[in-house]
Formats: structure tokens, C-alpha cells, sequence
DNA sequence: TATAATAATGACTAAAGAGTCAAAAGTCAA
DNA sequence: TTGACTTTTGACTCTTTAGTCATTATTATA
């Protein structure tokens, strides 16, 4: 591990029950059993650690998502896994981000807050990705309120769990929940949150760049260097995205060869910028 | 206002959006335009002042859900009010108390932690009670759950409230609230927590004692001092619980006088007092 | 008005912590 | 083994802040 790795996941472990302001650069370097200097050969400031870990934990979040988004699993239990995977990293890194998040507003330039925040929302894209996944149209005007609710019962339970130290069958727990979320969809309720409120912040609807498709071929291509039809995809995204009107037709079609080669994360992220094309 | 209050609320104001830690006695001082050691005559030391933000903050919480307690509303309607009220107070203290709990805990002492946890843990008392004023045993399995999933959604919408600077009618939300509980009531799905999971936490089954109950009526006393019956059945309570086996049923009887009296609160206070018995 | 009592001030002390840098320790090719 | 190089160290500086206390301002009382 490098040791810039090594002072961050230290510091998150010492962090997880301290303020930023009342931890010392000198507590971190003990913990790692090194010295204050060598803290500033990997930063350059506190700041520039806090900055790391939260990009750091929001990355093992992503990723883990994404590993989840790209199995081939019937939708239910897709859903089921996918609050598996949150309650585990609600209690892994969750008490960390609600608690420093506030700290690191006064600490740290706007940009990069917005930036972080913008990270923060995905789990909240990918349980209406999921939603819809299972209960398709029937859900187009409630599943604002669905998310929410859904989001709501998770975290409490949780709190629930950190907070009386239960151990609780994370299994068990997400087929309960999928139950009640069963029993909500077809209970068929007014809406309250529309479209239109949900989306006014823009942080909900995360808009795709050109970019990110490109660099997430970038990252998955390597893998797949053997597999002509799904280099032939990529390269086929590449050349459509980098004309100045990019044809719809091609982009839709090569998303589904995607998915039909579980490389739905990646086809999520092209049928979004589609969707805003 | 004394000058022990004042800096008591301004010190909250600029704690909303700051750490413990990073912010000094000189910027409490400067917000309240009084010098730093008008602060000591007030407070004896930083960690005074933290414990007695703490202490009106859940004050003013416990007096808010008192009053709500003791209308006389349909239980229906009382769980909306009780839903608007959380609402109100989840903007106004929860970001505070949720923020600089940890933080809290690293300065001052275990006991004091405690008692404040405890009294937190209030709004779900409150919760449980009201579920059981409207569904009865019906709900007697699932109530944890359901006090777990109605906190977790509550805690989501007024979330999303925040983060978005939606203006939602608090009234409709709660509305909507309580019609989705009668929807997971009716489902009737096997529960999750049993009981013994959720009072394995001392925590969640508050212990009333006898002083709790004799300093409560004492609160009370003087604004029924002209009213014979309600003073006669304080004097009857208070009475017998002097004695070395205070009689259940002269207990239970004065906590029905006490519910005909709209002294609800009191009145719970007086059962759970019983049960524990 | 004069005096005593109380309240408020802010310069001061002592402690702690962020960040620096000259010197020490370690590495490795010749 | 040498010595040119990199990495690591921790004592040091400078800043900030909790808490004190002699002094000043205000109020109450005679």
C-alpha cells in the first residue's frame, strides 16, 4: 500500500469517531507510525488529506455500484443485493460523510462540495434505475417518493443496526424491505414529489458528458482486448461520439450490444447521454 | 432573554454550519457582541456551554411533543400533527444535534452522552405510542418496524426538503405519511425487530422513577391549583407513591382521571411508571 | 452625591497545533 | 566501499485559542 493509502485509511478509522478540527496532522502520523514531515511528502495541506479521503470513499462507493449495475441478475434480486451493498457501506463509510461533510463545506472550496455532492447522489440514480428495472412505467409518477422513502427506511435501518449494535441478517433485512417496497408500489398512492421538484436541483439529474462514456471505455477496454464484437462497440461509440451529431440510431444500438454483455453500467451512462441529446 | 441564553442561541446559529471545534469562544463572543469574559461569568468552560446547547435543544423538543401529547385530537389527526412537528423540529435541531453528536462524545464524559441519548430517544416513544392509539394490538408485532420505517421515511423527505430548499406543505406530506403506514399496516408482513431486539438497548425502554413523576406533577400543580378533582388526584398519586408498595389500582385510576383531563402526558408517564412496576 | 457592590472588559499566559527545513538515515549504482 | 541521490525525521517557528484576572464601567444603595 502506498503510504499516501496508508494515511488515509487511517485517518478514516481515527476520524470515525472525531471532528477534522480536533484531530492533529501529529495524531494521524502516530497512528500511521510515521513522522509529521513525511505526512507533507503525500500532502500538502490538511485540507488536501480531507479532499483525498472523501474522493476515496466516494470511489470505492462507485465502484462497488457499478460491480453490482454490471451483474446479470433477475431484477428483484438485483435490488435485494443492491441494499445489501448500501447497508454495508452505510456502515462503512456513511458516518463518516454525514458527519464531516458539514466540516469540509467551511474547509474546502465550493467546486470541489458541488463535485462531491454530485458523487454522493448516485446511489439515489441507481434505486430509480432499479426500481424501473422491476416495476417499469407503473412507477413513472411515484418513483420520486419510492426513492425517498425507499432511502429513508434503509438509513433507518441502518441507524437502527450502528446504534443498538445488533447484528442483523443484511439478507433477510433487503428481502423485508423489497417486500414493503412491493406492497407501496401497488398500494398505488397520489404522488407527492413531481418530476419537475424533484429535478430542480440539478445535483438529481446528473448530466453525462461525451467525456465520461470515453474515459469509461478508456478504463473497460483493456479487459475485453480479445472480444472483437465488443471492441468493434466501443470503437464504433468512439467514432459516432466524436462527430458533431452523433446519430441516435447507432448510440441505442450499441448501448444494447452492451448490455447483452453485462456491460450495463456503461450502457446506462450512454443511454443517459442519449436521453439528453 | 439572559445572557446565558443568548449565547446559547447564537452559539447554535453559528454552529449550524460550523464544527465544535473550529470555532472559537472569541466568534460566540463577537456574534453576541459581548467580550470574552462575559462568557466565563455565564459558563465555566467550553464544554459547559456544549452540554447546555444540548440540554435546550432536546428541552425544547420534549416540550413541543409534551404539548402535542396533551390536545385532545382525533389519534388520526395527532400523528399528522405529530408529523408536522417533527418536520419543523428535524429543520430547526436535528442538523445540529446529528452533526456535533460525535463530536460531543470525545469531550464530554460518558454519563452526561447518556442522559442526553435517552432523552433523544423521545420521538420514538412518541412514535410507538401514537401507532398504538390508532392501530391497537393489531400492530403489537410490527411496531418496531414500523417505528423504524415511519423515522427512516420521515427522515428522507425532511432530507430532501432540506438539501433542495423545496418549500413543501408540511400538512400534505403528513397526509401523505400516514396514508402510506396504513398502507404497511394493512399489508400485515411478518415483522423484522422483536421486541427483545429492540429493547435489548436500555435505551429504548425508558425507566420512569418515582422523582420523574412527583417533578412532573409538581410542573403542573400550580396551573390547576383552582381545580379540586385534578389537585385531589395529585395529591392521591403523589401519596401513594410514598408508600412502600404503591397500589396499581389506585395508580391506574388517577392516570384515567388524568387522560379525562387532557394531562395525557403525565397520564403516560403514570403507566409506564405501572408496567415497570 | 458618595460609596459599595456587581458586571463587563480585553490584554495576557500557557498550551497546542499547522506547516517548515536542516540534518540524519537509507538506497543503490559504480 | 564510496558518494550521489532520495526519503524521512522531529525540533523549530508562528499562529490560534482556552481560560485568567487586574482594571474599568455600571448599577444600586445610603
Amino acid at each position: 500500500m502506498s503510504k499516501r493509502d496508508l494515511i488515509i485509511e487511517k485517518s478514516i478509522e481515527i476520524l470515525f469517531e472525531r471532528s477534522i478540527a480536533s484531530t492533529s496532522i501529529q495524531d494521524i502520523t502516530n497512528a500511521c507510525g510515521i513522522s509529521k514531515g513525511a505526512f507533507y511528502l503525500s500532502f500538502k495541506s490538511k485540507e488536501e488529506l480531507l479532499i483525498a479521503i472523501f474522493e476515496y470513499l466516494i470511489q470505492d462507493m462507485i465502484s462497488k455500484y457499478q460491480e453490482l449495475i454490471n451483474l446479470q441478475t433477475e431484477p428483484k434480486e438485483k435490488l435485494r443485493q443492491y441494499f445489501v451493498l448500501s447497508f454495508k457501506l452505510f456502515e462503512k463509510n456513511y458516518p463518516f460523510i454525514s458527519t464531516h461533510a458539514r466540516e469540509l463545506i467551511n474547509i474546502v472550496d465550493k467546486e470541489v462540495i458541488n463535485n462531491i455532492q454530485t458523487q454522493c447522489k448516485i446511489a439515489d440514480q441507481i434505486t430509480l434505475l432499479l426500481l424501473k428495472d422491476i416495476y417499469g412505467s407503473k412507477i413513472e409518477e411515484s418513483k420520486y417518493d419510492l426513492s425517498i422513502c425507499i432511502r429513508g427506511m434503509m438509513k433507518g435501518y441502518a441507524e437502527f443496526i450502528v446504534l443498538q449494535k445488533q447484528s442483523v441478517d443484511y439478507y433477510e433485512l433487503s428481502k423485508f424491505l423489497v417486500n414493503r417496497i412491493d406492497v407501496l408500489v401497488h398500494a398505488d398512492l397520489t404522488p407527492l414529489i413531481t418530476k419537475e421538484m424533484y429535478e430542480q436541483d440539478p445535483k438529481n439529474h446528473v448530466l453525462i458528458k461525451k467525456e465520461d462514456i470515453l474515459d469509461e471505455i478508456t478504463k473497460c477496454k483493456e479487459q475485453y482486448i480479445d472480444d472483437s464484437f465488443i471492441t468493434d462497440t466501443f470503437e464504433l461509440i468512439m467514432e459516432e461520439l466524436q462527430k458533431e451529431h452523433p446519430r441516435k440510431a447507432i448510440l441505442l444500438g450499441m448501448s444494447s450490444n452492451l448490455v447483452t454483455n453485462n456491460l450495463n453500467w456503461l450502457a446506462i451512462l450512454l443511454k443517459q447521454y442519449i436521453n439528453n441529446m
